[in-house]
DNA sequence: ATAGTAAGTTCCATTTTGGAACTAGTCAAC
DNA sequence: GTTGACTAGTTCCAAAATGGAACTTACTAT
């Protein structure tokens, strides 16, 4: 069976996999939820070949997981940013993480931790928030350094500007 | 980057993806959570090479996400079983589920719905039953048929061999 | 005119995958 | 006592996907 057979089976883990079960394509979206949004930020980060980096967003666009946002016209250029479809891939990105958490960790705790804006409590990573329970969203979920992230400023800087924080993607205020 | 490279990232996602990020390990665990164990039936029921197939349970096997537990002696023959850390990938098959049952039914509802024992009511796949709120575990909940598998017999046929089930992967009573 | 920035595309070598056929150990039937 | 079936693979080769580096296009800034 080929890869581009497999949407097609009555399986939803299949069609699911068929738009994001290839080696990259959930490390992009992983970008996109810490407020990734560029097309040479999401290279620089990730280290993908860039014609790579080109197919995987365009697959995201024409899936809808991703939208391309103009944000100049002279020369055009655009933004990727998740939409509704997308952001519903929270709950499969922090299902990985957890597992990764607990069992892959090496020995040295979670490189990252998650705080939920909503309680002010940390949270395990996962469906809903450990402390009081609400579904968590990643617009409400601060990412922040954890103990597994000794010795790696690149990742500490992607994690300064994420979700939630003052200074992030957005501005603070407008 | 190279694939054998990602691994070391200081990413849950990442590390996770390392074991369970190519086009067929989920499916192969799909095919786990639904009580499948041997080499044969998850080819068939699979439709993959064989050699890939062969690849992908010893790399499961490698990372102690399912073990080889002997079933004969004469020809040597063994079944592969998640472990716990196998079992503990749920959350994340239940995940992609869910992605895919609200965007990619094609319009026909779900392929299959689950229901949790322990409560005895119908929950939406997902970490937490949607009817009692506990975790779901895989032991403890049953897939059946939903709207979207018309016409899909051999599904059909994974399914009434699932957990939860008399006659099911163990005999009903010893 | 030269360099820099952003978002790609092109070319080619390497790696991974898919398909079909073949191997190995054992039992059961003819 | 040879043939066929069953289970779990392996081998060979072609096709597809991926990685790396260089090149392109459309601007702006110096």
């Amino acid at each position: 069976m080929r890869w581009d057979e497999i949407d097609n089976l009555p399986c939803s883990i299949a069609r699911s996999l068929s738009v994001v079960g290839d080696r990259w394509t959930l490390l992009v979206l992983r970008e996109s939820f810490l407020g990734v949004r560029r097309f040479e930020e999401f290279q620089q980060r990730l280290g993908m070949a860039r014609h790579r980096l080109s197919d995987r967003l365009n697959r995201l666009v024409e899936h809808e997981v991703l939208r391309k946002v103009p944000y100049q016209d002279k020369p055009p250029r655009h933004e990727y940013r998740l939409t509704e479809k997308g952001l519903d891939l929270y709950p499969v990105i922090l299902g990985l993480v957890r597992w990764g958490d607990r069992w892959m960790d090496q020995g040295r705790g979670p490189p990252v931790v998650y705080r939920h804006q909503t309680c002010g409590q940390m949270t395990r990573p996962g469906q809903n928030c450990s402390h009081c329970g609400a579904e968590l969203k990643a617009r409400e979920v601060t990412p922040m350094a954890g103990p597994g992230l000794d010795r790696h400023p690149a990742l500490k800087q992607t994690l300064a500007r994420a979700p939630g924080r003052a200074g992030g993607a957005k501005k603070a205020a407008s």
